[in-house]
DNA sequence: CAGGCTACCTTGCGACACAAAGTACCTTGA
DNA sequence: TCAAGGTACTTTGTGTCGCAAGGTAGCCTG
């Protein structure tokens, strides 16, 4: 897959799965790459960027599966980012689409 | 805008509208930033990675309205990465659409 | 000949996906 | 008791690529 076609668009998966409930990184992880290719090395960096911006914050709980986890909960700050990012979505494919429509192949 | 939404999205939008017609970079730079931003410097060096590999080729025409034009033209290989391109492009609005549906706000 | 448009190209920077490697906890089984 | 394998977090380095900024050069108008 095309790993740039990723960009500016993971942040949107990430808080729009946070906006149904807190997820650790491994779990975020786990239900992303459901629908895309994407590994530890991605999500982790990304996630100390969306900490350090405000838009999620994060608790440790003990786990009797392995090593503690860091779940992650959205702010306030962070929905409406999630708006944003949401509206700025619909609003890029839909202008991609346009352009892409004269398309006879 | 987001600028990292254009990443692989750009070569798309490129070789869907050589697709129909030669083009010149300085019109590139001025039919896509219709629907997205966009400047010289995102575009000839994108010209020149799709001329390395083959998805396009070019060709110098005189003008009367200031320096030479080099036109690009999509070539074969262009029109099946093209194709491949598009179907990319359909699948991951598809499952990013997916992955975002589960969203209540 | 200055000012402004057209047209091309290059340099340098910053953002970010991702591979790779490291740490550490748990359970299971030989 | 100790390897093996799963869970879970973190850091480092690399490569890609959008884009601002700056440069060159042709054309036309006043």
């Amino acid at each position: 897959m095309n790993s740039q076609l990723k960009r500016g668009t993971l942040e949107l998966c990430v808080l729009s799965l946070l906006c149904r409930g807190d997820c650790y990184g491994y779990e975020l992880v786990n239900r992303i790459s459901e629908c895309m290719q994407i590994t530890e090395g991605t999500i982790y960096p990304l996630m100390k960027r969306l900490k350090d911006n405000g838009v999620i914050d994060s608790y440790i709980v003990e786990s009797q599966e392995g090593p503690p986890r860091k779940y992650y909960k959205i702010t306030e700050s962070g929905r409406e980012e999630k708006e944003k990012l949401l509206s700025e979505w619909f609003g890029f494919v839909d202008s991609i689409n346009a352009l892409l429509k004269g398309d006879n192949g």
